[in-house]
RNA sequence: GGGUCGGUGUCCGAGUGGCCAAAGGAAGCAGACUGUAAAUCUGCCGGCUCAGCCUACGGAGGUUCGAAUCCUCCCCGGCCCA
């Protein structure tokens, strides 16, 4: 069975989280995977959703993007097993880069109408939408990707294609030409959206920025554990249903603790750690938490430099030369760029407003003069200053 | 190629010569309440050397004391026609 990939990042991200997991259990359950990263495809854009015309990939970008990826599916799938169940990983690009215009038209647009490629959902909507039209090469992705279908069932004897639910159509599509061509019968399986707990969708806050990536230089561990930490009780227990490989019992037991006593975050906790520790190992779970109950936990100042030392590592950190802090006549460090330089806000408008807002922490001690300025007075241990933005953005400065 | 409608801040979307850094909504951030949850209420939500200044309404020019708003050319998109 396969799934496709969409290499338009270096890096996968939690929005992959599931299909991660399919293909895994599939694995488990003694089939074969295949990851197929749309080396191709990638290069047209599915006309998916609402969004507007696709920007086209480069091809050396292509390449360094499946560069990234490759050893994140190898966290989640084994690529060496015996039995014949070794996943492969393959890129489309190898079938369709070589292929013809006219054999294309002649091999596989001859299988399809317009009228049934324009009842898809993910074209009619870009129908209705008259400020956004589509472009010849996006309507003709779904041939594309059903024709990878047809590849990869001639090469693996590929029998199923599992997707989100958005790619049914695409799916469905593969499925028509591998009968009409092939006379044989192929399968295909949707995932559910997962969504947040008011609906939205998960993972994916539009602004690429802030998104949570599976590569620990682009999100650390520990952000990544916050993220799921962070998960709302309302849905959390979907979620281990979807990321873990809990067995059910104990998914039914967090569900009630849940229930029972929501302030302990058990599901949380056993979520963040199962999905962290899946993509980056069980040690940086534990260097995530170490973290977390250092900057969480009660006094901050009261930390012995060993805590504090251990959670430089691991929280979100930035140097700053000592000489900053040490200053002229006014003080040291102004607060505002302290924040700034610590990321926690990406200006200096945003800083202040947050001091104004009483948003911001120096040590754990709200600091809501907008003029303060950090000194040598304010380092912990001597070399540390743990600024906080909100109740749960810790970002720690050290003086060096 | 012709006609026509349109391109506004993160997104949607008002504005059609000064009262516009630009209505309203959404998203986002913070505060209160909490449990590093949700809901709710409040504030913020272009930048800066912040009672002021700078940059912005597709791009470049122009008219005007003054333009997101008027004119010219260009670029991009929708629809219709060829």
């Amino acid at each position: 069975m396969y799934i496709g990939f969409d290499p338009t990042a270096p890096s996968l991200h939690v929005g992959n989280l599931l299909q991660l997991c399919t293909l895994r259990r599939l694995q488990l359950g003694g089939h074969q995977p295949i990851a197929l990263a749309g080396g191709g495809t990638g290069m047209i854009g599915d006309p998916g959703g609402r969004s507007g015309e696709r920007s086209l990939l480069g091809r050396e970008e292509l390449a360094h993007n499946l560069g990234g990826i490759e050893p994140q599916l190898g966290r989640f799938l084994d690529f060496t097993g015996a039995g014949g169940t070794a996943a492969l990983l393959l890129d489309n690009a190898e079938w369709l880069a070589p292929l013809s215009m006219v054999d294309y038209l002649r091999d596989i647009g001859k299988h399809f109408t317009v009228n049934q490629m324009v009842a898809k959902e993910s074209v009619k909507a870009r129908f209705e939408r008259p400020d956004q039209g589509i472009s010849y090469t996006e309507f003709s992705y779904m041939l594309l990707q059903a024709f990878d279908y047809l590849e990869l069932f001639r090469r693996h004897d590929c029998r199923l294609q599992v997707g989100g639910s958005d790619q049914w159509g695409n799916i469905t599509m593969g499925v028509d030409l591998v009968r009409k061509v092939e006379r044989a019968e192929v399968f295909g399986l949707t995932t559910p959206l997962v969504t947040k707990a008011d609906g939205t969708k998960f993972g994916k806050s539009e602004s690429g920025a802030d998104r949570v990536w599976l590569d620990p230089t682009m999100t650390s561990p520990y952000r990544l554990y916050q993220f799921l930490f962070n998960s709302e009780d309302a849905i959390v227990g979907d979620y281990l249903r979807y990321f873990t490989f809990l067995v059910r019992e104990e998914i039914e037991g967090l569900d009630l603790e849940t229930e029972a006593h929501p302030e302990r975050r058990s599901a949380q906790r056993a979520l963040a750690r199962a999905v962290c520790g899946l993509v980056h190992g069980t040690e940086e779970v534990e260097r995530a938490e170490r973290a977390a109950a250092a900057l969480f936990g009660e006094e901050i100042a009261e930390l012995d430099e060993a805590t504090l030392l251990e959670v430089v590592d691991d929280a979100p950190s930035t140097k700053v030369p000592r000489t900053a802090l040490l200053g002229g006549a006014d003080g040291g460090l102004p607060l505002v760029d302290a924040v700034v330089m610590s990321g926690l806000a990406n200006s200096k408008s945003r800083a202040r407003q947050s001091i104004d807002g009483g948003g911001v922490y120096v040590n754990n001690r709200r600091v809501d003069d907008p003029t303060a300025t950090l000194g040598v007075a304010d380092l912990l241990h001597d070399r540390y200053v743990v600024l906080r933005l909100g109740k749960r953005n810790y970002h720690l400065l050290v003086a060096g």
